[in-house]
DNA sequence: GGCGAACCGTACCGTACGGTACGCAATTTC
DNA sequence: GAAATTGCGTACCGTACGGTACGGTTCGCC
């Protein structure tokens, strides 16, 4: 077993490149025919593997979807924002750049298989992939959010009591129910077109809601 | 077979009195247990009736799941808010009013349920469940809240070109991402506690984006 | 060159589900 | 009061899945 340390496409903890292609396949899996069509029998036949290696390597079918979310999100890394010194302009680029890649993210079609995949666990097993998709997505790119604010308010260019707040307000203001629509089937590609004009206009109101006078 | 036409809680379409209440059931089993425990023999067991008896009434499984959205949604009725002449403070109160009731339906248990059941189905079969869904409870609280938009604009308090994109707007400024974190699982009590306050700060927000000034 | 670990392909087992069929009781209808 | 409809309870069938076991093969290691 050659471990890994750093794979050419972002390995996480101690996988093997090969476990990483079974990883792979399984999402490939997955985005095409839903969790209906993530059969351990499938998995094993699209990978050319067997189904024993796949109970040695990730336990049981939980373990595998567990670990095609971790696999997943461990290939995102959030680009950290050059913390320069922020002008009006360059904090609405930042802003709308954020926008952008919050929806080209949320709009993916791994990233819809996995929250419908998570979503539909949510009932049993006290939502364990729920949290695990929660923490390693939803807080990486909130992260990079609440830092591009904290520096906006440091530069005195936005004001705001709490950044989880504002960046709430943020998200709401960029995404709507476009999430959810997509989740719920809506064409991908329409909704996208559909939404992205709108990531400039929802900065826009973002900076009148929190922008100060200058 | 008695048809009922007006049966005491929002029948839909040629239901039974009997019927109606298997449905009731087999909402119950799908909010405590998720899909899996939504089966044809669990939901007779609980319901008092025979497997053929549900085959009969409703064709096959998802002939089923499509009856127990259709029964849902036949219960939710649009509150119609008088059309009266609106002021400042009363557009005001009834937008708060519609934040606070928007938030009483995306996080009620069953909402919840069926949204995670449309949404495990979106994958296969041409996301029918979640049209159903998105026809029968979007578009319904969507046109409650346009129809208030609209009345807003004609008494000169509030101005946009597209009713639509206001409510889209509106409605991310209240949900944010709570409902996504409620259907992944998160708890729903919580979640409702800390999103209730910012209904107001919400409408705030909505009418500092869109108000006139006076 | 032989040993052992990893692993593939396949077969197998138990279970659980969707859907159908049948026997019998209750209620309606003429 | 008999005939028919309705529907419950149960048993049954085929299938498909999760999980396990086994024989054969490749590959690294001493």
């Amino acid at each position: 077993m050659q471990v890994v340390e750093q794979g050419g496409e972002g390995a996480a903890a101690g996988l093997t490149e090969r476990q990483g292609a079974v990883l792979e396949r399984a999402l490939g899996l997955l985005v095409e025919g839903g969790e209906k069509a993530l059969t351990t029998a499938g998995v094993a036949r699209a990978a050319n593997c067997s189904k024993e290696s796949l109970y040695k390597w990730f336990g049981d079918r939980d373990g595998l979807l567990s670990a095609m979310i971790a696999y997943q999100a461990g290939k995102v890394r959030t680009v950290e924002a050059g913390a320069g010194a922020l002008s009006a302009a360059s904090l609405r680029r930042h802003l709308t750049v954020f926008a952008r890649d919050l929806i080209d993210v949320l709009s993916g079609e791994v990233s819809l298989a996995l929250n419908r995949l998570a979503i539909g666990q949510a009932s049993r097993e006290g939502a364990k992939l729920g949290r695990l998709l929660q923490e390693r997505g939803r807080r990486q790119i909130g992260r990079r959010a609440t830092a591009l604010l904290e520096a906006g308010r440091k530069a005195g260019l936005i004001a705001f009591d709490d950044a989880e707040e504002a960046y709430g307000t943020l998200y709401g203001l960029i995404v709507s129910d476009m999430h959810l629509r997509m989740l719920l089937g809506e064409d991908r590609g329409a909704l996208k077109k559909e939404f992205s004009p709108r990531a400039e206009k929802a900065v826009d109101a973002f900076l009148t809601l929190y922008g100060v006078e200058s």
